[in-house]
DNA sequence: TTGTTCCATGTTAGCGCTAACATGAGGTGA
DNA sequence: TCACCTCATGTTAGCGCTAACATGGAACAA
């Protein structure tokens, strides 16, 4: 391993310089490195100087896992979510990260692809980096998860939805309501035959909730509830599966646009407003395209790295509310 | 802190359990647990059945801080991206993360957000970790990020481009030549006043050049250049400021789409084909959406997420091929 | 002068784990 | 019977850093 060396003088050795190799070309003790390194204004400017000196010529980069082991501090956070791809959590990460990264905080991802199993697997990889907080969207889907955290004792932050029971911290939006707002939305413009497209996910099923429930209350017949695989998101065949539907509640985006491609194939879309329309589509996630597409989407706006800034606030302080709502919007365009 | 202990039995200790109360609980040393947790194989079934039952009766939690410490590998990855929320990357970062998590490997993203300056700092800052490997879009901006990585002497996998002095690996595709592509098949249209939009990163000023270059060739005049801000994607004005063009390349899908719905508030777009286009439109992408609006687009697609996996592989294997051109293709639909 | 305080720097021990090298019990073959 | 091997387990040292506690000199008040 040694026998790497490159020429001396021109480039690094073999092996990453340590802080006691820029100690002793400082002529100092390797702790006033550290302090160079991490509390500058302890050291005496000569001191200071000559150690950057040493750590410029040596190409000193600190380690932060020694620094992390000695300290009990690793100053990382662990995220997860079910999948980062063409997906609005990555809105989340991105809050998130901006938050984080310039306090010297480091994101680790992970994904549980919708998979339980994979959410526990990934969980306790998490947990044995030690960070310290784990961002997760939802919440566990198995106890066994749950105590993990639960144990953790770290600051954990649960979002997008406002679960009843949280292990420690929320920052999310009542999926719930969102349905019901959808519901009272669409029966306020006379639609009579809702429907319902998504996953089974349960932030998925809790909107599905709400707008059944809405519905049935404002003495409509129950919607239908068409789950989509998550793959076939733009299920352009959805409509054909629902004959008779004047009113459709997608539980994301993607899925509205998708069922709206369908809608125009059978010659049931209009590019004008809402009332115009044969079949009412709303979305959820207010992505960018819907306003852009034609007819534009109504769709309940949720605000995916507000969620995001909000979990980190959340993980670095850790008194203050722990259950921070940040709502929706229905926002209403063209499509319904 | 020792005071925080909870009822024995029922619950952790106030710090997690290590290696040692569990070897000591066991009855055996700790480099056996060790052993029960890395190699079980090693192990005899009965001693390990004892040192799980140990681990499971304290809720040990391995501490890959110190393990990574003590072997000098960390079991991750530092993933830098300009941006995660709303882009393609986040395809790369789901395929890279596909094949590494599996392998026990964590990611530790970072944003650049398109700067160099934070560029730099986020290297820095995944390299401080002793990842095993880097993953980047792009190439790094400054000499100085770029000195650091070679010294880092981990495999580097620049990726979305060909570098023509890569690093170390490289995984991606040709932007002139997608450029060069996309200004073909609009001459072959009889397209005669081009133009691109997009970002002036270096892959998309790689695609305008290309497409620049072959519009000339062709005999046509230089085509037009709008560079758009990151922030108005769907920049629905950027038609206004393109008067008498009849062909556009976005350099993204959302570029793209964007364009699309100014050119139909303008009254230029058509349902049918793409020769009843009065202007051409090709985005870069393929996003799933291009496939749901009317007209639908016609793009340079490019496989993100076969961009993560191969970055992987590249990672993993540090001999073979380390020049992965994934390619792309012109998908040709109705938009131009 | 003699504390007393502050400032800059150093010493010591140890974070929790693993690599590398023992050790000793039992089996194997000639 | 003895050298030799295999298998299961243990001992020792140390990864690179930091917390906590010295240390020793300058500055200052009484």
């Amino acid at each position: 391993m040694s026998s790497e060396l490159t020429a001396p003088g021109t480039g690094p050795a073999g092996a990453a310089p340590t802080l006691s190799e820029v100690a002793k070309r400082a002529g100092v003790s390797s702790i006033t490195v550290s302090r160079v390194v991490r509390m500058p204004d302890l050291v005496a400017p000569e001191t200071r100087a000559r150690v950057e000196q040493a750590m410029r010529d040596l190409g000193y980069i600190p380690n932060l896992v020694a620094g992390a082991l000695a300290s009990a501090r690793t100053n990382s956070v662990g995220v997860l979510v079910p999948t980062i791809a063409n997906s609005i959590f990555a809105d989340t990460v991105q809050g998130l990260s901006d938050k984080l990264e310039p306090l010297g905080f480091s994101v680790i991802l992970a994904q549980s692809r919708y998979d339980a199993e994979r959410e526990d697997r990934m969980l306790a990889a998490l947990l044995s980096r030690r960070p310290e907080a784990i961002i997760m969207v939802g919440s566990p889907a198995t106890e066994e998860a749950s105590r993990l955290l639960r144990n953790a004792r770290i600051p954990i932050v649960e979002t997008w939805d406002l679960p009843a029971n949280p292990i420690d911290a929320v920052a999310g939006f009542d999926n719930y309501k969102a349905g019901v707002a959808v519901a009272k939305h669409l029966v306020a413009q006379g639609r009579k035959q809702l429907a319902f497209i998504g996953g089974d996910d349960p932030r998925g099923t809790r909107r599905w909730f709400g707008f059944r429930d809405e519905a049935l209350a404002s003495g409509l017949a129950e919607p239908r509830r068409l789950i989509l695989d998550r793959k076939d998101s733009g299920s352009v065949a959805a409509h054909a599966r629902l004959p008779g539907v004047d009113a459709v509640f997608a539980a994301n985006d993607a899925h509205a646009i998708g069922f709206m491609s369908g809608l125009r194939k059978a010659g049931l879309l209009r590019d004008g407003p809402a009332s115009a329309q044969p079949v009412a589509v709303i979305g959820l996630g207010d992505l960018e395209m819907g306003q852009l597409i034609s007819p534009t989407l109504s769709t309940i706006s949720v605000h995916g790295d507000a969620i995001g800034r909000t979990a980190a606030t959340l993980t670095l302080e850790r008194g203050g509310e722990r259950r921070v709502d940040l709502g929706f919007e229905l926002v209403l365009r063209d499509s319904g």
